[in-house]
DNA sequence: CTGAAAGCGCTTACAG
DNA sequence: CTGAAAGCGCTTACAG
């Protein structure tokens, strides 16, 4: 940074005020066209770039979005994370990456996004408390909760249309002929559980079904536990609806190694529909989320003045069955 | 960032100069205990933060690194990010995430790097292209590349002993008493692809052996293909060493989707020791990555002032072989 | 359209 | 130890 080109020599060498020289690298700027060349050429030569820093500082406005990000289990938020890169780098965006090793942000994490006092934040894998909602708002940085809804949080949140799944997944299986049914969940408190049990389990007793649920942690491990429980326990269903495709593929593994097939003695359905879904060994039936609409209503959320400081709005997008062979 | 809290401000509640709340925020600087106090009060009352465009600004020295993706379908990047971003925490740097389309990295992505004139780059999954090199160069970006390496580029690279590992997964399937092997490599040019297949092949030719070498990507439809293949047109050979574990998933599974047993018929082993390899359906034998030394030593290239601008630093860094059921 | 000048929020010699 | 002042590299009224 010692040796950085400055608007002051491209200047001296097109022969131009820096005033110029700003103004070309300005959208809305005007300038004339012999003037731009002059000044394109001497900075082409120098191989100048406006300084970022003092752009956002004399701007008051950052380029930068803040992008939290905890797990690295689960396969589908690093789709996600390229779909946020690729589309805010269009509207001139870069990225701030914050890797949180907790559940909730913490404040150490909280202190680089206000020191670059980004645009906003997506917050995703990761509940934010209570707390962190109202730092966010008190320092006036907009924030989207992605994949995840906290109540009373007052922040806006995009996610899959769960609950409307949830009872979707229900139906299908009632009309695959199963009697008996089975949840295995996803960390308490997560939204994206409880909204999937939710629907399922009120969809099934709407239909004079009962449901077994099964705790879980959102890791295969676990449901491989859980699926092993529930073949030497003897508490295997007809059906078996787990909150994520990874916990589906544990359970799927503990199935199999125990001389339980699916779907012939249990129908299995995950919820994701991540890359391993599709092959061979799990061809697992699953929900796929619409990241791509996801993305781009957060992005909407977080960037149109009128909203981002506007009380949280919770939006549920509706995504697509992805009937495999597990069901 | 309209209603930022300013140095100005605390000062003025503290009742000291901006100079002495710039102070108390600069580590080595000398402030009395009694104002340290008085600014810290004010500061914690007003939510003051020293905004980092300006210190980056006037320092003229950036607090960003730059991390350069490309694929996300290899889960074993996704690790080495967090532990970049969570080991550049503890040093006081945030990470400018780039998350690349193309193979090499584009002028588009160069220019955020440029801009925010990063601190450092680490390049991952990515192949550098020599005119990449020379444009970091050329703005004395400090470089790395993690798990590759660009000969000419003069960038420091940071990889995995592949050659090494290579030739002692040959000696371990000999052992076994393997008589024939099959290579299924990753994408032509890249240099774990290189290194892998050289050590391994010139490894079996000391021991007197040839080796099948079949053309990969590193993704699993293609790991599938040619593992379909070998089986159907009777190519099928004792031991099969693929490049990356996401291959060999796809070959292991094309060989069970047609009735050959691994290890009995086959033996299996991969690179990398992602999550999935101890997965039930797999428990594949493979060869570890020393993730955390090959993150902290590239750090230590990008920051260390003796180092960051000198010629490029080679580095191969010794794993781990995991041993499972495939072999 | 263009230049001189002010100012964004900081750090850091310089004097005291 | 502390304050007044200069200056980092920009953008943007303000005059012309």
């Amino acid at each position: 940074m010692e040796n950085q080109v400055t608007a002051h020599e491209v200047a001296k060498l097109a022969g131009v005020s820096q005033s110029s020289v700003s103004r070309v690298f300005t959208k809305g700027a005007s300038v004339s066209g012999k003037t731009r060349e002059k000044v394109l050429k001497a900075a082409e030569q120098l191989g100048y770039r406006p300084n970022e820093y003092a752009r956002s500082l004399i701007m008051r406005k950052s380029s930068l979005i803040g992008l939290v990000m905890k797990g690295v289990s689960n396969p589908y938020y690093p789709h996600a994370v390229k779909k946020f890169t690729s589309e805010l780098k269009k509207l001139g965006y870069s990225v701030l990456l914050i890797d949180t090793d907790d559940i909730e942000l913490q404040m150490h994490d909280i202190d680089a996004l206000l020191s670059y006092h980004v645009a906003g934040v997506v917050i995703m894998d990761a509940t934010a408390s209570l707390q962190t909602a109202e730092m966010l708002k008190r320092f006036r940085i907009p924030a989207v909760l992605f994949n995840r809804v906290v109540p009373g949080s007052g922040l806006h949140s995009v996610s899959c249309e769960n609950e409307t799944a949830a009872r979707e997944i229900a139906r299908l299986l009632i009309d695959r002929g199963c009697k008996s049914f089975t949840y295995v969940g996803g960390r308490e408190g997560a939204s994206t559980h409880i909204e999937r049990l939710k629907g399922f389990t009120e969809e099934l007793e709407n239909h004079g079904f009962g449901c077994q649920v099964l705790p879980g942690d959102f890791t295969y491990g676990t449901g491989y536990r859980n699926g092993a429980e529930m073949v030497e326990s003897g508490r295997l269903t007809d059906a078996v609806f787990a909150v994520t495709d990874i916990m589906a593929y544990g359970i799927f593994d503990a199935f199999r190694d125990r001389g339980v097939r699916v779907p012939e003695q249990v129908k299995l359905i995950g919820f994701d529909d991540i890359e391993m879904s599709s092959w061979s060994p799990y061809q697992l039936s699953t929900y796929a989320h619409p990241v791509d609409r996801m993305v781009a209503l957060s992005i909407e959320l977080l960037l149109d003045p009128e909203r981002s400081h506007a009380d949280g709005e919770v939006h549920y997008l509706p995504g697509e069955m992805k009937l495999r062979g597990t069901t």
